[in-house]
DNA sequence: GAATGATGGTCATTAACTGACCGATGGTCA
DNA sequence: TGACCATCGGTCAGTTAATGACCATCATTC
């Protein structure tokens, strides 16, 4: 990296000593700090009504800082979201307990379900609003694709724990799995936003998970029923 | 602080955001890495062997921010020294303890002394060099008034226990406190120093310790029948 | 529909850091 | 003895990180 006016045998050579590994590290941490604190901001506020400003201010940087290291509010808050929605990712994935019953799986997969957005909020506006195919923030089409996928996958998940009963004899075996996932995750979904968007914001948890509780026993009542 | 050629209305004020806080903090971050580098440097190898690139590559930082923070290796060692010193101060400040005999605050004081420098074999050399009045490396008179103070005030509290012992009938009451002083001073000193500076290093701490309360049981039996 | 205010993003300027270089010093060998 | 060499404290031209006044834009108000 010389400029043209330089002084011969003066130039700064590639870096020997063992500073840039620290350098690295503070680069590091200074992006955590920036979302750590959007993150903040997001779910308290949501991505309107949040500045860039106050989001510098709170990892005690400048805004020009903050372009440093993101090109946009936009990619912080993507950031957070594809973050957040590989956790939940990981969390789903090892639900699955083949050695309990059909009925017991879909009782757990709602209390994680419940537990996750009920500790994110926002969280769970954004995955309303992929589910239902119209997003307020522009991301870019990678972005887009990986939180599609992971959305869905939360659904397949209902898929496999049907299927799994149906196998099993749990559930009648002309059971339409397409249509009673889509009922439950409905139904889910329906209890949650119920709350979440209810205005007052002081919903309970433990009211939800009772509701959700006893929704799910009369929908697995009626698969069992059909 | 503007350039002459500056675009008007485009000057950098004083800074308003909660930047300037962290700013400093990472500042006295940095000063302190330096330090706790520089002392295990020192303390492993001696002042003289040890180059500021060396401290500089333990800190993470190249030579050139070491100078930002410090102006010269001798004050990165006065630093390190003001620090210890002070830190020995404070524990021998608190040592006498009336309730007991001036023979059991003596013992103390020996097992205090022996276990700070046995723990820092470099501040003891430092310590030494002071009270013979052969100082190795120059430092400003404000630090050498400093550490000459810290170092005298460590012989008072000898003093201080042997007046005691006299007030209270335990020691003659004719002893000759500055002369005794000097003696039970040269006494632990003499017998660190011979551990310290016999050339192998694995001097064990139990050894001295053992070799300190033997001569020091001799001197206080010295003492008393005077 | 002009004025106003708020806000995402830019960029000239400043602060922090880097490491090649310099001069002094001490050791070595002809 | 003096030329040579290696080492090391300290310097500084150059690079990278961070700052905040400014700009363009857009919603709101009058």
């Amino acid at each position: 990296m010389c400029v043209p006016g330089d002084r011969p045998g003066r130039t700064t050579g590639g870096e020997a000593l063992g500073s840039e590994r620290r350098r690295e590290r503070e680069k590091e941490q200074r992006r955590s700090a920036i979302l750590r604190a959007a993150r903040k901001e997001f779910f308290e506020k949501g991505f309107r009504s949040v500045t860039v400003d106050t989001i510098a201010r709170r990892a005690e940087l400048s805004k020009g800082a903050i372009y440093l290291y993101f090109k946009s509010k936009e990619e912080i808050y993507a950031q957070i979201l594809l973050r957040d929605i590989d956790k939940f990712h990981d969390r789903v994935e090892t639900l699955l307990d083949t050695s309990k019953s059909a009925s017991d799986n879909l009782r757990q997969y709602a209390d994680v379900y419940a537990a996750f957005f009920l500790s994110d909020r926002e969280l769970f506006r954004i995955f309303m609003n992929f589910m239902l195919q119209h997003n307020p923030v522009n991301f870019t089409p990678n972005i887009n694709d990986h939180i599609v996928k992971s959305t869905n996958q939360t659904v397949i998940i209902i898929e496999q724990i049907l299927q799994m009963g149906v196998n099993r004899g749990e559930f009648p075996p002309d059971l339409n799995i397409r249509v009673c996932r889509n009922a439950l995750w409905g139904l889910l979904n329906g209890i949650i936003a119920l709350h979440i968007f209810s205005g007052r914001e002081e919903t309970r948890e433990e009211r939800v998970r009772t509701q959700l509780r006893e929704g799910l026993e009369v929908f697995i009542k009626g698969l069992r029923a059909v």
